[in-house]
DNA sequence: AGCCATTTAGTTGTGCACAACTTAATTGTG
DNA sequence: CACAATTAAGTTGTGCACAACTAAATGGCT
């Protein structure tokens, strides 16, 4: 294969098991995995999952505010709603002061299924087998990574000016 | 809220910034978004790129040994192929010594475009921001977390006997 | 040889993510 | 006030992930 002069040093940047991405997308996968299994139980994806963790935390939000806490956009987070709907875990209900928005309100079911869902934490750490501090550590390097993969986005995006 | 004796401990279990499947999420999501970028200039998806990745490195391999090196199953890879097929970046043909067995063949462009794909790595480690080692370590530390996860959901599907 | 379990791809259906677009309500500005 | 720009939600289309299924080929076993 193309023997340059040097070794190519470069070739072993494509290698698979020295990505970074290949590792997050598996571990995000394995995660998603388990999740399903827990879940199951509560009739709940991951991503509604997450959904009703911000309004169980924060009460009846707009998609809008929603889509904030998740970094979601309508495109996903409507369809997702419906089915939150068609559930009976939520309503949605225009607002009446600015027509546009869409309060996305518990409904008893919902506020209900929380107290089912309080175990599901417990079982994810088990699940992981990492100690509490190791969690916190991996979660806040994560979350630095991911602000500053959002900023590179955004370069990124301007560079193609 | 039900204010049981105690100061409820769990409740803080939900708190979504406590959840480490929300950074993982999101940080998977967040990679996803400057591959998506980065890949626009090859034609490629993020999945598509990494299949890309194991062929280069390993050759022409049936649709089963891609999925084994990704943990990917064939109703995910035979859409997926078929797309890079029609790219003309890869050929699939059916094996003789064992008609079940699809060979994944790059084409000459589809060989090609590794060439261009060589400069990816390197601007992904620059989006991150983080340090070779950083990079390392973080990796280490999610291939860890997704075998014990793969086998926490072999246990929990098990548990429902 | 004949038959059954296994293996390999592929198909179908559901749900998520996101880009691009539409619609309707609201806000800002001349 | 009128009209353009902005905002919120929803729709459409593409692609990925995965469960459940089908179809065809293979291998083992009696």
């Amino acid at each position: 294969m193309t023997a340059t002069q040097t070794p190519a040093p470069e070739a072993d940047w494509l290698r698979l098991d020295r990505q970074i991405c290949f590792s997050l997308h598996a571990a995000s996968r394995a995660f998603n995995s388990v999740y399903r299994v827990i879940l199951k139980d509560l009739g709940l994806t991951y991503p509604q999952y997450l959904v009703m963790l911000v309004l169980w935390e924060q009460g009846d939000l707009p998609v809008k505010k929603l889509g904030e806490h998740l970094r979601l956009d309508s495109g996903t987070l409507s369809p997702l709603v419906k089915r939150l709907e068609g559930a009976g875990l939520v309503r949605r209900e225009r607002s009446v002061q600015d027509e546009r928005s869409v309060q996305v309100r518990l409904t008893e079911e919902g506020v209900a299924l929380r107290e089912r869902a309080l175990e599901v934490p417990r079982r994810i750490v088990t699940a992981t087998g990492f100690e509490l501090a190791e969690i916190g550590e991996l979660r806040e390097r994560l979350d630095q990574l991911t602000s500053t993969l959002d900023a590179a986005a955004l370069e990124e995006a301007e560079g193609c000016r």
